[in-house]
DNA sequence: AGCACGCCGACT
DNA sequence: GTCGGCGTGCTC
């Protein structure tokens, strides 16, 4: 008989663990792992995956496979097993991995439901008839909120009531009316002479058909011929037509031609940096490349012809971009070479589109995918390439469970495939420049930028100097100067404002109050379109007040990301100035980022002005000047990495001035001139600035001389919260090896979060095999509690934040 | 995570 | 005696 193991989709320490059940007779030839399967377990229904098939089981009450939701495994052997790695490298459940590596519209939804049971209706006394008015199912959830549950789960006990479960899909595919003729073009001349004369418009869909034979959307041959949908139908009911639904994607690039493109001729150091990538990828050899290039010095490019070797050889390949310059520009440069061999996903997307784009990988009508994060477990079975691009950027780590980094997911199957990896970054990640240096990966360089390009003149201004000089204005002379100079010569600046987050808090100007929400310790965000206050963490929300709460002020107003100000500081100075503005408010609207980065580009205003996200990725001849309005404001956050990003911001914002013929300048403004990120970034030197985190790293016991795992309790009780942790830390302690240090436990940044205290502990270590066996007793031994929802314990591995 | 089961105190 | 509170343990 045949069994299946399955995966429950109940993310609990207790079931996580494979599940035993019997497949029925009709399946029997149908099954593999990887299938999605709705179970029984206990008394509901869940979704689950199939992980393996097996002939007997030591179970003794089994039970059966209600349904198989899939006809093809949605997840191959390679990533089942990568779903166990990644389990076991970020702790998470079985469940939690095997989602992560699936589109979100194939994780199940669940309803609950009451209904009369069959012949039991006199039972019920007339309030509870009335609930059911006109429905034979009420949902649970409307049950809870009634005033009447006590006494409808009293018929449920009775018999009187049933509950029912459902497992639904998220979503379905999407499908179109197709019409296509039945008859050849001689049959559809022939019918046309014998229609009857009042039938003018079934003639002209026959002629439509006469001259294209082709099938075509039902919504399109409307329009085209102008008929209505009667017209059509009349023709089907007489069989000269036919309709069928056909499944469709929801393609988001469709009605945009891309021109296609021939591979460029490459630079020697290009052709050079390319070889060894080639001679892996023909040799079916795994290996790690950090490309290291210069902004500007053409990295696209090598990727784009490994990329073709690889689909010219029949293999597939992965094309990581982070989130935020995975911009409709980066899309383009891809399905300009490889055309509808692309699949795109970015969390841009709907549900619905990703699970599209998705299905084109699986259904292998696509070659290369180009994607953020996740994309890196995209479905492919011959991969050939995978290639990070700005592998430096924090927002390969997911933040949430399963807490993965895409780059070493990435290492991981390119393991599996015998298939390199290329890293590509003018500014690596301090981690990856050090396994290069230890040719753990393989350093590929590109020093010299293409189109003998120099990389910009940059200029540090000392603020405080501005201000002794008595200049209050957020411009230095020196920026002032140049925006001037640009604007006379027609030429593009981008500013950069460099703020912390993405949200505007609200502080009161009279008595410094911010603010903050009443459930956690953390401002709360300044929403305009509804002109209310909101907690990122909780969710809490509350009206913009007209005063402050505290000191009854009116000077109440929110502070953004400055951007407005600076906007507005900007018309006072330079009034004749054009000034596109990009930040959170002005990009909220799906498809605005586009609009506006178009507008930039085709020459509509002088000045791009906005937060990070314009920091990467522009690549627009005119940009000639890069301003920082103000380098040094995440130099001092409680982040040990704070000077590696600021350093990584700095260059490669400095890099979007200067790409073409036209030589680029850079102003950077800073309160802190004699610091050392912000100092080599002027002089964009990568190298030495290395040599000087390097030293500073190992000096403070920081990655990459120690590895880093950061354990967060949190509990309502904050002497418990500290409690635990102090527990905890001092089972490490005795636990672990004398070479881990073990710091805490001292409060998260983020010390309460909804009405929940929370404390860390970090290890720092080197070598530590015991650690996760001693970090799983850990969990263990406070499941019960963790199962109460008293107290939540995570774990992270190699945070990239420390909160 | 749900859910049933079971043991306890408070009530018709 | 019975209802409903919540701690405990199970789900193939």
């Amino acid at each position: 008989m045949g069994i299946a193991s399955v995966v429950v989709d109940v993310p609990a320490k207790q079931t996580d663990r494979e599940f035993d059940y019997s497949i029925p007779g009709k399946w029997e030839h149908i099954v593999q792992p990887g299938m999605r399967v709705i179970v029984p377990f206990g008394p509901r229904m869940v979704q689950g995956f199939i992980t393996a098939l097996k002939n007997d089981s030591n179970v003794k009450k089994i039970r059966e496979v209600k349904e198989i939701l899939d006809l093809e495994p949605v997840l191959n052997e390679e990533l089942l097993k990568l779903g166990s790695w990644l389990t076991e490298e970020t702790m998470c459940f079985r469940i939690t991995a095997l989602q992560a590596m699936l589109p979100a519209a194939l994780k199940a939804k669940y309803e609950k439901v009451l209904r009369i049971s069959t012949g039991r209706e006199e039972h019920l006394e007339a309030t509870v008839q009335a609930l059911f008015k006109n429905k034979d199912m009420i949902s649970w959830k409307d049950v809870l909120e009634s005033d009447h549950a006590a006494l409808l789960q009293k018929h449920v006990r009775k018999g009187n009531l049933e509950v029912m479960y459902f497992v639904k899909d998220k979503l379905k595919k999407k499908t179109v009316r197709v019409i296509q003729p039945l008859l050849n073009k001689e049959g559809l001349e022939d019918y046309a002479g014998i229609l009857p004369p009042n039938a003018r418009k079934q003639y002209e869909v026959l002629h439509h058909f006469i001259n294209h034979p082709d099938k075509i959307q039902l919504r399109e041959l409307l329009e085209d011929v102008r008929v209505s949908n009667a017209v059509v139908k009349a023709l089907i009911d007489k069989g000269i037509l036919a309709e069928k639904e056909e499944e469709i994607y929801r393609d988001p690039y469709e009605n945009r031609v891309f021109k296609q493109t021939e591979p460029f001729i490459l630079t020697q150091e290009q052709a050079d940096a390319l070889r060894p990538v080639k001679k892996s990828i023909h040799d079916n050899s795994h290996a790690v490349f950090l490309l290291y290039g210069v902004t500007g010095s053409g990295k696209t490019e090598i990727y784009l012809q490994a990329i073709d070797d690889v689909i010219k050889k029949g293999e597939e390949a992965i094309m990581l971009v982070p989130e935020i310059s995975l911009t409709p520009q980066t899309v383009k440069r891809f399905k300009e070479r490889f055309g509808n061999l692309v699949a795109v996903m970015h969390s841009g997307l709907s549900i619905g589109e990703k699970y599209d784009e998705w299905r084109k990988i699986h259904r292998k009508e696509v070659k290369v995918v180009v994607g953020a994060r996740s994309a890196i477990f995209a479905p492919f079975e011959n991969l050939g390439i995978i290639i990070i691009d700005e592998e430096h950027e924090s927002s390969y780590k997911q933040e949430e469970t399963p807490r993965y980094h895409a780059r070493e997911v990435a290492i991981e199957r390119a393991k599996h495939h015998n298939c390199p990896v290329i890293l590509g970054s003018a500014t690596p990640a301090l981690e990856s420049f050090a396994r290069a240096k230890k040719n753990v990966y393989k350093l590929l360089t590109l020093s010299k930028r293409m189109n003998e390009s120099k990389l910009p003149r940059v200029d540090i201004v000392d603020m405080r100097e501005e201000l002794r000089n008595g200049n209050r204005s957020m411009f230095s002379k020196t920026l002032f100067s140049k925006l001037t100079d640009r604007l006379e010569k027609g030429e593009q600046t981008v500013l950069l404002l460099n703020k912390r987050g993405h949200s505007s808090f609200v502080m009161c100007r009279s008595c410094g109050l911010v603010t903050n929400c009443p459930n956690c310790d953390i401002s709360l965000t300044y929403h305009r379109y509804n002109d209310s206050l909101k907690c990122h963490y909780c969710g809490h929300e509350e009206r913009m007040p007209q005063a402050c709460p505290e000191c009854g002020s009116d000077h109440i107003r929110f502070f953004g990301t400055g951007t407005q100000k600076v906007e507005e500081e900007l018309a006072k100075i330079l009034p004749e100035a054009r000034v596109i503005r990009m930040d959170v408010d002005t990009t909220s609207k799906k498809g605005s980022h586009e609009r506006l980065l178009n507008a930039f580009q085709e020459g509509h205003a002088d000045i791009l002005l906005g937060t990070q996200m314009i920091a990467k990725g522009l690549d627009f001849p005119n940009i000639t000047l890069v301003g920082v309005l103000s380098a040094d404001t995440m130099l001092h956050l409680p982040d040990f990495r704070s000077s590696e990003k600021t350093f990584q911001l700095l260059t490669q914002v400095s890099g979007r001035a200067g790409r073409h013929e036209l030589p680029g300048e850079v102003v950077i403004q800073t309160y802190t001139p004699e610091h050392y990120s912000i100092e080599l970034s002027g002089l964009q030197d990568f190298d030495v600035f290395y040599e000087r985190e390097m030293y500073i790293r190992r000096q403070s016991h920081y990655p990459p001389y120690y590895y880093l795992a950061l354990i967060n309790v949190s509990h309502e009780d904050l002497m418990k919260a500290v409690a635990v942790t102090e527990k905890i830390t001092k089972y490490l302690t005795a636990s672990l090896s004398p070479e881990a240090i073990i710091l805490g436990p001292v409060a998260s940044p983020i010390s309460r979060i909804n009405n929940r205290y929370r404390y860390q502990c970090l290890i720092k270590y080197k070598r530590e095999p015991e650690l996760k066996k001693q970090l799983r007793t850990v969990l263990e031994h406070y499941q019960q509690e963790t199962a109460q929802n008293l107290l939540q314990i995570s774990i992270d591995m190699n945070p990239q934040i420390m909160m």
